[in-house]
DNA sequence: CGCGATGGTAAGTGCTGTTAACATTCAGCT
DNA sequence: AGCTGAATGTTAACAGCACTTACCATCGCG
């Protein structure tokens, strides 16, 4: 990070990100303009076109540390019990309260229109987290380890996307994670 | 429906609103514009807002449209089985059809960022769809069938995001959808 | 026929993303 | 120290967008 001349920034490259970070919390991840990102930087609106591509680039930058951030938090969930069921309804658990923490960026991986297939770093950064949960669902079931894993990651989106929109509150969201996960591991672990 | 003059188009309001549900099929949520839908009509601009107040009241024309079409699929799918937890899994598979056989009206009514707060009619017609599941859902569980509810509309709407996000393919999302909805299902009504 | 309601048009406003041409600063080399 | 090219800013422009205003054409009705 170098420091600020009058002319250049510095740090534009961050400071959008932050402008945009903030503007999705305030206004939605439709809300987010490059023009608006630029004034709260305190910058011209052809700034950040130095550093982005395009509107889609600084969203997928943002969409990147999502997927970081998540896959640390998951880590940490399937690290923090030892039965496998356990293990994936902590994941569940842990999928929702990213959505209640990190809102913003939550919307901006799912909500923001944005084509992660243009973006390669985005689909390795997606796979990285289903990675995190293979080894308890093969504990749980050998064979369909993967379709476990879907079932798992449906369900913890389902909730996440209901407080989202003001469906569930905070607790009941991570219950029904919660809740719903396990039946889905016991069930099919038993049958 | 009247005939159309030269001047007079007619039937605009329902032009507009097919050229618009023709354009989110082709582009996604966030490709549909006023201006194309207009020009798809054969007429100015500016003539679409005589028929919607703003963009977003033509959205939610369409989403009204979409909790319709739900509202009857998933009554028909109730009633397609006896057993509770069959009505259950059978709405599950439903609500994922829907998203498969209506993709651009799933699009609108969760991806296009139409705040449905603002559309009174909108949360009226959820609540009517909402009201088809709780009969089914007293039956597996008499107290909390509300929560049940939540959690297999929470795993349905994340097989449909799933698959709408290309996680999924079709038989993937409807067969996680019924399998996850009976786990559920059948885990509540037993303890 | 006349007349108001309805539903079109043209033109204009202000915002957006994006580009092009130009200016300033930085960093490394001699 | 001074030169030079790469980075990173600027201003000015363009086209497309949602939306408004003022006006015009047509329909249905007394």
């Amino acid at each position: 990070m170098s420091r600020r001349t009058g002319y250049h920034h510095g740090d534009l490259r961050n400071a959008l990100e932050t402008a945009a970070l903030e503007l999705v919390a305030e206004r939605g991840a439709h809300g987010f303009t490059m023009a608006e990102a630029s004034r709260r930087a305190n910058v011209s609106v052809a700034a950040p076109f130095k550093h982005f591509a395009n509107r889609d680039a600084l969203l997928a930058a943002l969409a990147l540390r999502g997927y970081q951030e998540q896959a640390r938090r998951f880590a940490d969930a399937v690290g923090s019990a030892d039965d496998p069921v356990e293990q994936l309804a902590e994941f569940a658990v842990a999928y929702v309260q990213f959505a209640i923490d990190e809102r913003a960026l939550f919307e901006i991986t799912f909500s923001a229109g944005l084509d992660k297939t243009a973006y390669p770093e985005l689909e390795e950064a997606g796979s990285a987290v289903l990675a995190v949960l293979l080894p308890p669902a093969k504990r749980v079931r050998q064979k369909r380890a993967l379709e476990l894993v879907h079932a798992i990651g449906a369900v913890a989106h389902g909730c996440a996307a209901f407080f989202n929109e003001g469906v569930f509150g905070a607790d009941q969201a991570r219950t029904t994670a919660r809740t719903s996960a396990r039946a889905i591991a016991a069930y099919r672990s038993t049958r």
